[in-house]
DNA sequence: GCCGTTTTCGGCCCGACTGTTTTCAGTCG
């Protein structure tokens, strides 16, 4: 049985809202299952994958107690002490918990009202019998709000796609004069792969005059709620925003506190009242040794590197922050340095619009001139034009490699006109179902680098995935695997297969995993580049563009790479040429 | 239930907004 982060997420808040509401266990009991489901709900790893790698000691706020409800989840598909926590307690309860604005106490109190089913509760809000029942209209009326955004909530954003939202948000709110300054924060700042909410702070001398103008903003649908400093609101699209307002003084505890992660940020307490100090979104206040009081005085962190400094730390890099390990490391000064987006010199993941006949794979849509004028302009040192070859249950073995040579002469025939950058000759090939490529030896042996991948049969079970990557990785000819686990973001999980025997044998063999930067894909996951590194293996961050304005792209890979912890060394796109041709004997 | 440079019990981040409230409970991030 597959069970979802998101399933799994809500089987434990279920746990929380019952001991809630029959006011057994203790706050912070309840607050251990909450912050299990918080870590479990923005984990960017499957759980049950965990699981099954016996790797659930790697999320973070996860105990002992709750692993161990999970094994028994995950083993029989069910959890004892569960059942027996929300004994007696309505279905109905759970599924109202789903609504914002409704937690476990009005959740309870619906049920005893007698309603059964969501859909009861909608007809006993239209026909006014909830309120005759002593209900609050003010809350009914929200429930009807809630219940609407839940029809037209989608899928979570890619993280691209709320990059361009964020943008522009950004810039109405800079157009204000009482806006000093404005970020998006949260999880798009920490640049993970799926974002919810979309959060912003702005940086202002008159709060809630900047508070009042993100209200106005034309697009927004609904007010969710408005204070002095803060507000949320709902646009057409059904995207929800956040803002956080805060003065120029303390913006830098604002930015910090606003991007998380929550685990981080709670995690980042501990030390900071050790050091005598309380933290908020407002600021940073001295606790006084004897008496444990908190001054009323805020000490001035107009930044974010102030603020950490202040704690005695590193500011760890946003895509870090998760509580992984990254607080203890940047209080020993032991950041790592990450790899950043102006490292990289080249892209090697390219569909040119060179003619295929394949039944599975189109081509690209532009030149590859085109695709050289484009990576000029990043300042790129080298790119590799990787097309799919043409289908191979429609091919013969001569006329693939007739097909490879013809390409291979015409990209040298280019080379002329494409000087000053290394343009190589590459291929995107199948792994088959058998293991095999769909491409003969012969005509990969001519090639300047070849990438194979899965792109069929993604479903397959662990030993077989496993089995296909391993024999593609033994080909001496293929130097890449592509998107390795062939996720796409909101349609298809990762599929399985045995990390650490196929991690070993890359470090071993040198063959280099891809990072791929399309939006829907962001594969090798974040958390297996960063297992990844502890083996040894060294990564290539490609855009997977099939046509020029998705090269852009890089910097989504760049940041995956980063929330894996990588560094120059580990990416051999930011290598100088030198270092790279030689590890591709070009 | 989680956690630890006092490794085994006693702490546990901090604050805003809403509704109905004369001082607070519930919910959220």
């Amino acid at each position: 049985m597959e069970i979802s982060n998101a399933k799994l997420a809500k089987i434990l808040r279920n746990v929380a809202a019952a001991y809630t509401i029959k006011g057994a266990g203790n706050i912070f009991q309840i607050r251990a299952y909450e912050n299990a489901a918080d870590s479990i709900e923005h984990s960017t790893s499957e759980i049950q994958d965990l699981w099954e790698e016996e790797r659930l000691d790697e999320v973070p706020v996860l105990g002992k107690g709750i692993q161990g409800y999970l094994d028994e989840l995950f083993a029989k598909g069910e959890v004892k002490h569960f059942q027996e926590v929300e004994k007696g307690i309505p279905e109905v309860v759970f599924d109202l918990l789903d609504i914002s604005g409704i937690g476990p106490k009005t959740a309870s109190e619906i049920g005893n009202l007698g309603v059964d089913s969501i859909a009861d509760l909608k007809k006993q809000i239209k026909n006014g019998q909830l309120v005759e029942k002593g209900f609050s209209s003010k809350i009914a009326q929200k429930i009807m709000d809630g219940l609407r955004e839940i029809e037209n909530r989608g899928s979570r954003n890619l993280l691209p796609y709320a990059f361009v939202q964020a943008a522009k948000i950004v810039e109405y709110l800079k157009k204000n004069k009482d806006v000093i300054n404005a970020h998006p924060l949260g999880s798009l700042r920490r640049m993970v792969a799926t974002v919810g909410d979309l959060d912003f702070s702005a940086c202002s001398n008159h709060p809630s005059k900047a508070v009042e103008y993100f209200c106005k903003m034309p697009q927004v649908a609904r007010i969710v709620d408005q204070g002095e400093n803060k507000a949320t609101v709902v646009l057409k699209s059904g995207l929800q925003l956040d803002l956080l307002v805060g003065e120029p003084d303390s913006y830098g505890a604002l930015l910090q506190h606003f991007t998380g992660s929550k685990s981080h940020n709670i995690k980042l307490r501990t030390p900071a009242n050790e050091k005598g100090f309380s933290l908020s979104e407002y600021g940073v206040r001295k606790i006084s040794d004897k008496e444990k009081v908190i001054s009323d005085k805020l000490i001035r962190t107009e930044t974010e590197e102030e603020f950490y400094k202040l704690l005695g730390m590193q500011t760890p890099p946003p895509e870090i922050r998760e509580d992984t390990g990254e607080i203890e490391a940047a209080l020993e000064h032991k950041l790592p340095d990450l790899v950043n987006l102006s490292d990289l010199k080249g892209d090697l993941h390219l569909h040119s619009n060179y003619p295929i006949k394949s039944p599975s794979h189109g081509p690209g849509a532009d030149s590859i001139e085109d695709i050289v004028k484009k990576a000029r302009k990043f300042g790129y040192q080298f790119v590799g034009i990787s097309d799919h070859p043409p289908g191979f249950t429609t091919t013969s073995k001569e006329e693939m490699i007739d097909w490879v040579q013809k390409r291979t002469k015409f990209i040298q025939s280019l080379k002329k006109s494409t000087k000053s950058i290394r343009v190589l000759n590459g291929l995107e090939i199948d792994i088959l179902g058998d293991g095999n490529l769909s491409v003969p030896d012969e005509a990969l042996a001519t090639l300047n680098y070849c990438i194979a991948g899965i792109h069929s049969g993604h479903r397959g079970s662990k030993e077989v995935i496993t089995k296909r990557l391993m024999s593609a990785l033994e080909n001496p000819h293929v130097d890449i695997i592509s998107h390795p686990t062939n996720r796409l973001l909101n349609e298809r999980e990762s599929s399985e297969a045995d990390w650490e025997q196929i991690f070993k044998y890359a470090a071993k063999n040198n063959k280099l995993l891809e990072i791929n930067a399309f939006p829907n894909r962001l594969d090798l996951r974040d958390d297996l580049v960063r297992q990844a590194i502890k083996f040894g293996v060294k990564f290539i961050i490609n855009t997977d563009a099939h046509e020029v304005s998705q090269m852009d792209n890089m910097r989504f890979g760049v940041a995956v790479a980063r929330r894996g912890w990588a560094e120059v060394k580990d990416v051999a796109n930011s290598w100088d040429w030198t270092e790279f041709s030689k590890w591709f004997n070009i």
